[in-house]
DNA sequence: TTATATGCAAAGCTTTTGCCTGAGT
DNA sequence: ACTCAGGCAAAAGCTTTGCATATAA
């Protein structure tokens, strides 16, 4: 049976709290403030716990480790090719839905059990888009 | 300057030929069939190089290592929660234009300049659906 | 001839695991 | 009390890098 850990309910919150996609390590780093004694062997425990619960999502970067996203509402995860930040796209929720059914039926097409879809974009962000045009 | 190298053009070549989407470590070993001298690192180097050039596509697996995909047509990867075989969805070209315009429009509004997307979905795949039906 | 690519092995980075101790029920 | 979770350190898994040699231009 699974049990309550208040290293868990951190996690999650601080997840649900900040608005970007913290790596493991940031994570860590940062709940060592409120909770000093805490491993990061721990940190990756109960995000693969929280990931297979369904209370936040995994996000695979490009380049470089892996992200977490506590945000469960459907959006789009644009990543810059540049500085490899990743940031959210709210999806209008007519355009979410259309979209949400089309690859539904996708699925089905090839036999297959839908469970979720994630949309990633990359290109280049506000900021890097700039300073490629003065670079070249 | 970019030289030629035939263990490049093999690893483009045999991208090109299958319809799996195989780790570079599965490319290496099928790869010393032809070519038993070939290192891993060739092989890695290589596969970078050919994604930052266009001609190929790296897959990033929910878990395990990366993927490569030598099919450029727009299509979406549909990753077996259970298996973690990649598989093909291939879209109907209406269907595939209008969501690439859609996604594209979103990243116009955050003010990035858009460069790709990828569709990824997962779930169950035909395989393994039945076996989770029998084991619970 | 000169510069880039290769092959090998070592290093690097991220994530997982084993084991003992501590905390939740 | 009993069992699951945590902390630490070691191991594992995947990818990159340094360096001497081979190969393309």
């Amino acid at each position: 049976m699974k049990k309550y850990s208040r290293q868990r309910e951190l996690i999650l919150n601080s997840l649900r709290n900040r608005m970007d996609h913290p790596t493991a390590e940031i994570l860590y780093l940062d709940l060592k403030n409120q909770m000093p004694e805490i491993g990061i062997a721990t940190v990756y425990r109960n995000l693969a716990e929280l990931c297979e619960s369904g209370n936040i999502i995994k996000i695979k970067s490009k380049s470089g480790p892996d992200r977490y996203d506590g945000n469960l509402e459907p959006h789009i995860h644009f990543e810059c090719n540049k500085c490899h930040e990743i940031y959210d796209i709210e999806m209008q929720s007519t355009a979410t839905k259309r979209i949400e059914n089309e690859v539904r039926r996708f699925t089905e097409d090839i036999g297959a059990e839908y469970s979720n879809s994630s949309i990633y974009i990359d290109g280049y962000c506000k900021k890097c888009k700039v300073l490629i045009n003065i670079a070249y």
